[in-house]
DNA sequence: TTTTCTAATTAGAATAATTCCAATTATTCT
DNA sequence: AGAATAATTGGAATTATTCTAATTAGAAAA
């Protein structure tokens, strides 16, 4: 039984009914994810992770991410041909990306947009996923 | 003076209202990329030019489509991590992949759907561009 | 609790798409 | 034609990600 693992008990059920695993590296890097809510990459989130276990290594984020993306707890974020990003919002939304920073916002989706994303699709098409982004300046804050 | 590029007036003056030169590699990538309006990667672009251009290289390849994209005579198409697909169609649409075979189809898009795209941007949020992309399974032609 | 079985982690090598570099060649301008 | 500059070339370099084989850790059975 692990400690950090028990802080998490929604990712302990989740990866149960999945039948995978709870591990510290798992619960760790959903944690780092949850508690910093930007849109870290790979590289961001090794880092984070190693403040808590120093010895975790490149692959093993590459393969909690992929669990977790898989479990439906985090989000895969591809804007361009930039680094995966990882995103803990898990409403339906779109993303906007700062020209000059790279920085990422979500946009939050209406039912009216959703209705109308569906619209675009033509008879037969049949859509599991979508993905919507936008890239310019955001407003400035003051 | 250059035979192919002659064949293509619409692209020799729009380089030139860039300031860069028709070359026969630049011409050859475009054609390439009109005459069969499907979504080749740089890799599928290389082989079909090479038969007109046997010498050409891949740095050329890409250097010729980052040109064309810059100059807005071929749109750029990042879907997931794969490979990047060059697009000829110009008219705003959207994309979508079938996630069994990999292939894209262009979804046109209407006025109606335009706007409501941009009433996704909170105010003050001044996009460029947008990226709109399915994934799923497109109708079983018989 | 110990044993056993299997899944997960690890470090490092491998891969794949793309970009960079320095030398050569082609295009444009005078 | 000659000078100036931009584009192309082959190959090396880079970068994000995936793979591999060995080790470690978790779960289930005894």
């Amino acid at each position: 039984m692990n400690v950090i693992a028990n802080h998490n008990p929604n990712l302990a059920n989740t990866l149960k009914q999945h039948g995978l695993r709870p591990t510290k590296q798992r619960s760790c890097v959903y944690q780092v994810i949850m508690a910093k809510r930007d849109h870290p990459t790979a590289d961001d989130i090794l880092l984070r992770v190693k403040e808590k276990l120093p010895t975790i290594s490149f692959a093993t984020v590459y393969n909690c991410l992929e669990t977790l993306v898989g479990c439906g707890l985090v989000k895969q974020v591809n804007l361009d041909r930039s680094p995966a990003r990882y995103c803990p919002n898990l409403q339906p939304h779109a993303h906007f990306k700062c020209k000059e920073t790279g920085q990422i916002h979500d946009l939050p989706l209406s039912e009216k947009n959703l209705t109308n994303l569906n619209s675009i699709l033509p008879t037969g098409f049949d859509a599991e996923n979508f993905d919507l982004s936008f890239t310019g300046k955001p407003p400035t804050k003051n």
